[in-house]
DNA sequence: CGCGACGTTGATTTGCCTCAACGATTGTGG
DNA sequence: CCACAATCGTTGAGGCAAATCAACGTCGCG
């Protein structure tokens, strides 16, 4: 048993032969503050599960500039979606903002699981239905909202987050520069 | 036959039971110019796959303007996933953009046939995950791009798009006003 | 025709960025 | 254990891209 199958087991029933299968499948990797786990430019298809600490996906910009994708806490998957179907290569890259301990899984072999095991695949479908919630409503925040609303959404939608990363990397999240960032912050402390 | 069950067909084989079923619970609609299929604040959680025409979803945010969140062609899904799997009520609007032909889908529906036919839920799993790749790159977009940058990535991607497409529409999925694409589309034209 | 929707253009404003400098903190090697 | 560098957050001054506000031309349509 390892987090991942602990994780899918809250939410639909695994048998043993499943278990064991995806069991073999992950890799089990501990990694320190600031590792790169998944470089840009990679040829690997791989899914991170997080079992504990936290991650984030970037992007970097022709002018050197990051600019944060995803975060990712326990329980949450992380991984190069843009180039999964393509013969690309990974445009991000996903680093580690802590200890973290995570599973990693080719997506080749996680097909695999999907054809063998249906209720998997519900599982994820079901998830990925979120994702694509998740990332619909950060796009309309990106549209509708100012920075100092978009900080102020951040905070409430991810504070458990909040503390484990620095500002300059919510401020590449939320799409503002750091500077403004602290801005806003001093205005919030003023009140 | 409809256009769904021929577009599944296309990747994946289709038994004559499933299809039936399928057929069973799509509901054809024509609709015309300017109409709202599901406006927000519905009950409603349906599904929409576009037979033919121009579709698109938008927010309305409370200074009563419009942002749009989605277009939607030939083929593809539009629906409200943010409300989907809670009791909200829809948060975007749906509209269509000219003479479309929509097959609209109940998504307690939809779930039955996920159950009853594993393959179709493998085909829209892949789908999902596309979606969530280009709905990556659309954030990645908001962050990084300039408008005259976003404007080129939105006629080099959607180029089926932009004739059918008023550009206040445009410039509203852009996350720009009418009068800066306007000046943008002006620049282009003296080169 | 005349109205409303849409696109354009100009003048002005503004939210946020850029650039630069400077503490605070952390960690690292001598 | 301290000196030093590197990283991060903060603050200020100035600039700019895009928004706002306003006016007007054009087109399609009831």
């Amino acid at each position: 048993m390892n987090e991942l199958t602990d994780y899918i087991k809250k939410g639909i029933p695994l048998s043993d032969d499943i278990q064991n299968k995806l069991e073999e499948i992950t890799v089990e990797k501990k990694v320190v503050k600031g590792e790169i786990i998944l470089p840009e430019n990679s040829n690997k298809k791989e899914h991170i599960f997080v079992a504990s600490g936290c991650l984030r996906s970037f992007y970097k910009a022709e002018n050197g500039k990051e600019h944060t994708l995803q975060f990712a806490i326990k329980n949450w998957w992380i991984g190069d979606y843009m180039t999964l179907y393509t013969n690309d290569k990974s445009v991000v890259s996903i680093e580690s903002l802590s200890h973290s301990k995570i599973l990693v899984i080719d997506h080749s072999n996680i097909e695999k699981i999907y054809l063998e095991y249906p209720q998997f695949e519900a599982f994820q479908r079901r998830n990925f239905e979120r994702r694509i919630a998740t990332l619909q409503k950060r796009i309309l925040s990106l549209l509708t909202l100012s920075a100092s609303e978009k900080y102020d959404q951040f905070v409430t939608d991810y504070a458990a987050f909040e503390k484990v990363i620095p500002n300059y990397q919510i401020a590449s999240y939320l799409g503002i520069t750091p500077e403004s960032l602290s801005r806003i912050r001093k205005e919030r402390i003023n009140k």
